[in-house]
RNA sequence: GGGCGAUUAGCUCAGUUGGUUAGAGCACUAGCUCGACAAGCUAGGGGUCGGUGGUUCGAGUCCACUAUCGCCCA
């Protein structure tokens, strides 16, 4: 019985049932049919670092909406499932645990014992995202999931490398990269914490060699680590000093003219420093550049290196003694200078990766990097040759693992050349539609710029096509070259096994491995002279060998070829590659690339290959169809996927790039598990239920715009809730302290020691609510449904409201259909929101229970349109809260198994399944809309006249409307419903209606509304006095525009035309309102 | 340092190509336990659209500058 249902909607009685009830049904299942139609979202795979956060969620869901909307209109739908190893992220994590409870590092450990490890952190993890990604509904095909480490991925990983190393594309060289030395490895620049502490400025003396008369016999350089002065290779000095200085200080006094006042003072006073300067220093930084063009050499002390003084604009003249030294090898900066004078000077490298200094630092070889610098400095002093000691405060950058100040280091890492490539990249090699670009960006930045791939296709992102378009190609524009080498254990070894082999040895193991039948193996020998030669056989092999750099493609015949070429000497690359190289293959790797047929995928899993007659999964579902990601990652990952797919596959991954919003805490800081503010969606969902999380998530996502989320936390003490944007930090940035109690809790439920609290955000009774009304709104629909039955005469007998209801479901179908093809969620959810809402909750089951309460054919009617109404809004809310809809579905077909108007609409057991609503446009009256308009105008107007004069909603009263034309047919028409809900004993409409004595009046617009036995005299008047004053405002304004001879010259005539309509419109209506007081007046 | 974006009601956000009185939800105020729903219903109050200047007959919307904040890239 529909009584029987609980009167409050309980989400947690539910979920856990429908979802399983998908699964029995394998209603998310993806296999290649014959169906021409279909959709495929690669999932943005989470990393298994840790759990997921309402950013996760957001991005989840927008794809949820998506797929479950494509499935219901009848495509193929596809929504791959998966994780990412996460390289540094996930070793950093369970490094840092080891240490923490084992006290031990990774060197104890060794790399295989490591990398287990992880994998069993991996186990763990991708088993509670995916648990949080079921709870939340995703429809995911869960019989397809893929991890980037797995045989399918991995082979995909090799392959790509093994082609683009062939290819040329893959090379080896010299970059800076931030060097952890104590985990003794390179860190990316995100991980990098910049701490402001205190520390010195040294100045050094360099003497120069063999100066000229009138020249300085040393110069000076400043720096905050002396012990780089052992890897200088030169001394720079700015190549037009007068003109510098010269521009500077015009700036500056161009600053200072228009600087506020507080910025007065300072730049003042920097325009008089740099007056000085030129007056008293330029004259030596003009010989100093000379002495550089001249070729003048200086001597740096404690090595005895001779070094070049060069030119260069590096060097500030406005700083210090205009000199700087240059350590390529040791300073970012630096290095950029060095590449553009590489040809006079070298770097030298005086680090060991673990921090202390290596031969070439001569007398501080084998010292520390921090003992050194007080040796140099000691030294220095020694011969004195140190100027001056300055206090400072120095910008150190930390590493976010360690703890420990990061080196800039040069080290020999491998690149994925972006850039263009003489003769060209071959995409789709093999393939009937390969094509020639000219290199990787290019074809990257092409497929947004009007090239089509061979299939027709190319790239658009949504909703803010042009913005995200440039920021994508203004980052492949730069076609820098890819750093993809890491030096980790967990990852993608790369596969490449490299030694020094004389020429003899080279062929012998050449001819061992490379037949003519081999496809598997590619040599490359980089001879003496740096050149790189690609070698098929033995007779390629370069005269006197060189270092031979052989890649596997296979990871199957690997473990044969390797016990020769470790046996020759070859040596596997300790590094692994970028995570990102392999996520940028998700999209065609995932499906088996580059065989389907022989991918070996995990137990129990659907084969890849073809079956059944249909096409292998690669062939029907690549090209994808949509990526749904956040704006942070355009060029980390989507543009590496694009580059990737048309490599690999010649084709593009998907034609359209969904950026939703990214969640905000309530201080506008990005959620994020390392920060801690990040909210698990698993504490959300216990509280509100995972459609109303999901109502509220489509609610937020209207644009690009990011999303604040203030959280709460509720206290484990005291059971307060406690807002953690003004919160105090307990003694991490995890932990807070409980006002009402003092004590410390922890937001992340990682610590052992500190309590736990859950996180909320009341953001999500919105949710809550809206589930709640869906619930006894199908509720009371089924209350009413006893003996229903489906009749296709019913079209016959509607009434008013019926028709409106129908027109109103048909625009509501419409509209949400348009919005989710523009990318709006939030657009689209309050459409269905206000349909469902406030039309048919708050007008039509209102206006149809008078109907229903005294049966016959007209409850009947009343009944089918119901049934019909809830029918398609179940439907069109389906993709949005899947749970709640699904349920109720279920409940809705036991009472009326047959729904729809003059035919039935099609039937599904599960929603999941059903036919995505189509407007009928039969249905659609617009006059009728209007209509319904102007009465419910009119029964707010009563309600409001209600309230005013504090009559009791229930009490009738009598109405008089003095009105004409279609405005009084309107009211005849609807005459029974106005009755009905405006509490109404009596209405008369007519142009000559008259006020009673007694009434209460109400005017808008040509509607004269007269409430007899309702008087306040005083009240009335005020109001209308009020109405007439801002009729007079408004009456004004319009009378001055038309005044106005630009506007009616310049405005369009429809604007001016409105404008005057307005104008007899406000006047008709002042007088209506000042004959209404003047009446009161008469009363009174 | 370079690029992109944001700033609208107490809060979180809408506001298409410039054109009637700038909207929604929450919160707030008042009144409603009438046979679905108090997680509800009804009505109401609340904004000189960050600031300054400009273009225009007309600016929340376009332009310039400025302040604050955010993101990406160096």
């Amino acid at each position: 019985m529909a009584k029987d249902l609980a009167t409050k909607y309980d989400p947690v009685l539910i979920e856990k049932a429908i979802f399983q009830r998908w699964e029995a049904h394998d209603a998310f299942r993806s296999i290649p049919d014959d169906r021409k139609d279909r959709y495929v979202i690669m999932m943005p795979l989470p990393n298994v670092t840790g759990a997921l956060h309402m950013g996760h969620a957001m991005d989840n869901v927008m794809q949820d909406l998506l797929t479950r909307w494509h499935r219901m209109m009848a495509h193929n739908s596809l929504w791959m499932a998966g994780t990412d190893h996460a390289g540094i992220a996930t070793q950093a994590v369970v490094e840092k645990r080891l240490l923490e409870l084992e006290g031990k590092t990774r060197h104890d450990l060794g790399r295989e014992q490591l990398v287990e490890r992880i994998w069993q952190w991996k186990d763990q993890y991708q088993k509670r995202i995916v648990t949080q990604q079921k709870a939340m509904g995703c429809s995911c095909d869960w019989d397809r999931q893929r991890f980037t480490m797995d045989p399918v991925c991995a082979r995909a990983v090799t392959w790509t490398f093994f082609r683009m190393f062939k290819d040329g594309l893959i090379v080896q060289g010299d970059r800076m990269v931030n060097w952890d030395c104590h985990l003794q490895t390179a860190v990316a620049d995100d991980e990098i914490e910049h701490k402001t502490i205190d520390g010195h400025f040294w100045h050094l003396r360099y003497p120069v060699i063999d100066p000229q008369s009138g020249e300085p016999d040393h110069v000076v350089v400043a720096t905050t680590r002396p012990e780089t002065m052992l890897g200088d290779t030169a001394v720079a000095v700015h190549p037009e000093p007068a003109r510098a200085l010269d521009e500077l200080l015009k700036k500056t006094r161009e600053r200072l003219s228009q600087a506020a006042e507080k910025h007065q003072q300072e730049l003042s006073e920097e325009v008089v420093r740099l007056e000085q300067r030129i007056e008293k220093l330029l004259p030596s930084l003009e010989k100093l550049t000379q002495m550089a063009r001249d070729g003048r050499m200086v001597k740096l002390p404690i090595v005895d290196r001779e070094i070049p003084l060069i030119t260069d604009e590096w060097a500030k003249p406005e700083l210090g003694s205009g000199c700087v030294k240059i350590t390529p090898a040791h300073d970012p900066n630096d290095y950029e200078v060095w590449q553009r004078h590489s040809d006079q000077f070298d770097a030298i490298n005086i680090l060991e990766p673990d921090g202390t200094l290596n031969d070439a630092a001569g007398p501080c070889s084998g010292e520390d990097r921090f003992e050194a610098r007080k040796s140099v400095i000691s030294k220095f002093e020694s011969l004195g040759l140190l100027e001056l000691i300055e206090e400072r405060k120095v910008e150190v950058g930390h590493s976010d693992r360690s703890k420990t100040p990061v080196e800039p280091y040069l080290s020999l890492q491998w690149f994925v050349r972006m850039g263009d490539i003489e003769g060209g990249v071959t995409c789709g090699e093999g393939l009937d539609h390969q094509f020639k670009t000219p290199g990787l960006a290019q074809a990257a930045i092409d497929s947004v710029s009007g090239w089509k791939s061979p299939s027709g296709r190319s790239v658009r992102f949504h909703p803010d096509p042009e913005r995200y378009r440039n920021t994508y190609i203004n980052w492949l524009e730069e076609k820098r070259d890819w750093c993809i080498s890491r030096q980790l254990w967990w990852g993608h070894r790369i596969p490449i096994w490299a030694g020094d082999l004389e020429e003899v040895e080279l062929k012998d193991l050449i001819d061992k491995i490379m037949t003519p039948e081999t496809e598997d193996v590619c040599a490359r020998v980089v001879t003496s002279d740096g050149t790189n030669h690609l070698v098929e056989n033995s007779d390629g092999v370069p005269a006197g060998g060189g270092q031979l750099l052989l890649s596997l493609r296979e990871p199957a015949i690997q473990d044969s070829i390797r016990i020769i070429i470790e046996d020759a000497g070859l040596q596997r690359d300790p590094d692994v590659l970028d995570t990102w190289f392999s996520s940028a293959l998700w999209p065609h790797s995932t499906l088996g690339w580059p065989d389907p047929a022989t991918a070996i995928v995990d137990e129990g899993q659907r084969p890849l290959g073809a079956s059944n007659g249909s096409v292998d999964c690669l062939e029907y579902y690549y090209p994808g169809s949509c990526l749904v990601t956040g704006r942070d990652i355009i060029s980390l990952w989507v543009a590496r996927m694009v580059i990737m797919g048309l490599y690999n596959l010649g084709d593009l991954p998907f034609t359209d790039v969904f950026l939703h919003a990214n969640i905000l805490d309530g201080k506008g800081e990005r959620m994020s598990k390392s920060k801690g503010n990040g909210i698990d969606p698993i504490d959300i969902i216990e509280r509100y239920g995972t459609d109303a999380m999901r109502f509220v998530l489509f609610e937020m996502q209207t644009g690009t715009q990011d999303i604040r989320l203030p959280v709460q936390a509720i206290s484990p003490f005291t059971g307060d809730v406690i807002d953690l944007a003004t919160a105090k930090h307990g003694h991490s940035i995890f932990t807070y302290l409980c006002p009402g109690s003092g004590k410390e809790f922890d937001v992340l439920g990682t610590m052992e020691d500190v309590p736990s609290a859950k996180l909320i955000s009341d953001r999500f009774d919105v949710g809550r609510n809206f589930c709640n009304k869906l619930w006894n709104a199908v509720r009371f629909a089924l209350m009413n449904l006893e003996g229903y039955s489906y009749d296709s005469g019913c079209s016959k007998r509607l009434q008013t409201e019926d028709r409106w209801i129908l027109s109103k479901l048909t625009g509501a179908c419409e509209e949400v259909s348009d919005h989710l093809r523009a990318y709006n969620p939030a657009a689209a959810i309050g459409s269905a929101r206000e349909f469902f809402w406030n039309e048919l909750c708050d007008w039509y089951l209102e206006a149809i229970k008078p109907r229903l309460r005294d049966g016959g054919e007209d409850a009947t009617t009343a009944q089918q349109v119901l049934a019909t109404c809830l029918d398609q809004v179940l439907r069109l809310l389906h993709p949005f809260v899947p749970f709640i809809t699904e349920e109720l579905w279920g409940s809705l077909r036991e009472f009326a198994s047959e729904r729809g108007i003059d035919q039935p609409l099609e039937d599904s057991e599960l929603l999941c399944l059903a036919r995505w609503p189509q407007p009928e446009s039969r249905f659609r009256d617009e006059e009728l809309e209007a209509s319904f308009d102007r009465c419910r105008d009119l029964i707010r107007t009563l309600r409001d006249l209600r309230a005013r004069h504090n009559v009791p909603p229930r009490q009738e009263l009598e109405v008089r409307i003095r009105t004409s034309g279609t405005t009084a047919a309107a009211f005849q028409s609807l005459e029974g419903l106005i009755l009905h809900l405006g509490v109404i004993s009596s209405i008369t409409v007519g142009p000559d209606v008259e006020r009673t004595i007694d009434s209460a009046v109400s005017v808008s617009g040509d509607v004269e509304i007269f409430v007899p036995g309702v008087i306040d005299l005083e009240k009335e008047k005020v109001r209308l006095r009020e109405q007439e004053k801002q009729t007079e405002g408004r009456l004004n304004g319009s009378h001055k525009k038309l005044a106005n001879e630009n506007f009616i010259l310049k405005a369009a005539p429809e604007v001016v035309e409105r404008e005057k309509a307005q104008v007899v419109e406000l006047e008709q209506q002042l007088v209506t309102i000042r004959s209404n007081i003047e009446a009161l007046n008469a009363d009174s």
